[in-house]
DNA sequence: ATTCGTTCTTGACAAGTGTCAAGATTCTGG
DNA sequence: CCAGAATCTTGACACTTGTCAAGAACGAAT
């Protein structure tokens, strides 16, 4: 039957199809959205599909409509978490004009970041160590992995620039050297260290000359 | 009447204490390594008492008789696992009489733990990150990584030695890169990526030379 | 306006959780 | 050997969890 409506009909019916599929799209990233408040505030381990739904303006039963199961709606999370992160520095990279410039700006987000993110930061290193364990995450996170290192070597790319050089390290390793830095000064800025943040910004500070 | 026994008596008293708390202690310490077995292949959030117990010769209320609650169980897994850790590259570099021998050395180690140890390594970093949301886990997880920092600059400082110069960075920048590249090639290799430890062994030979 | 498919609410279920208490067992000092 | 303390077992409790199903509310097309 299928096979008998016409070309028109038929595109009608896609166009249709299409604008539910985006409608419910858009829902599962709402969804998503309030979740991440939640998984924000208690981390993976302690954070239920109830929980989520009384923090939020959704019924529990809600999100069973738009996801298959728990896992299916962390990924989306995540996935969605993702798109926000990896750009929060290109804005600098496009704009500075000098290495003090790019130095600064790199600094200010570092910095803003990490105390007005602080519980969403803390959330991806959660989901990233569950990523040893669940092997349903390993996609997604080795992915954003890659997209974050990404980032951090167009801001060290552009750097080495500045001053006619190129930088000294591999991806790889100038990534695992902002994450560790980042991931440590976030745990200290967690547990009340007000001079986390600072030492950090010090730490990359000199640090930069040295790399790129 | 406690002040009315002899100084003798007292003696004697006392040392049953410790010898009990002693007792006490090392069954504590049993238990403990007993839950890291579970620990290490659920991960904490989906790892319960009772499944620890299972997974072991004990009953899961001589857990409960052992520990006040699941934090504290956890806790002391953490520092026990601690003292087992920080000392894994020590014997590399008392022994060690050239930089060729001490890189080499640490990487056959660094390849050994990544791969034998997996599990209790993907437990530590689990744990850190779930530092970041449970004040309990937070002093415990400093020290240790303090000390794991220290490990590393004493790798560093030896090897700087050997080559008459001294560590172009800070502990914590030399911490970040080594625990950064470890944790992405842990990832990795769960993820059953056979090239995971090669590439790291690579990019370490690589580094040494130009951070020390 | 009615019908049909989508979306959402509600309540229930079975399984699993940390915790605890009562009693069995083992150890130990006198 | 035996009383009392310690260690341990067992089973229960109150609660939370993910999942699901029955049906209510809603929207759109005829």
């Amino acid at each position: 039957m299928a096979r008998q409506v016409t070309g028109a009909a038929r595109r009608v019916a896609d166009a249709a199809e299409v604008l539910r599929d985006e409608k419910f799209n858009a829902r599962r990233i709402e969804l998503a959205e309030a979740a991440l408040e939640t998984l924000g505030e208690l981390g993976f381990a302690r954070t239920s599909l109830r929980e989520i739904a009384q923090n939020s303006a959704f019924t529990h039963g809600v999100f069973h409509y738009y996801f298959s199961d728990k896992l299916d709606l962390i990924c989306c999370c995540v996935r969605h978490y993702k798109a926000k992160c990896v750009t929060r520095y290109d804005e600098v990279v496009a704009t500075a004009t000098s290495r003090d410039e790019l130095t600064e700006g790199f600094l200010a987000k570092l910095a803003a970041t990490l105390e007005s993110e602080a519980r969403m930061h803390r959330l991806w290193y959660d989901l990233r160590s569950q990523a040893m364990f669940e092997a349903a995450f390993r996609k997604d996170v080795l992915e954003i992995d890659k997209s974050l290192e990404a980032m951090i070597w167009r801001i060290a790319s552009r750097y080495a620039e500045f001053g006619g050089k190129r930088p000294a390290s591999s991806p790889a390793a100038l990534y695992a050297l902002f994450d560790g830095l980042f991931q440590s000064a976030l745990l200290r800025h967690l547990a009340g260290d007000k001079a986390a943040v600072a030492e950090l910004l010090d730490e990359v500070r000199h640090l930069l000359p040295t790399v790129c």
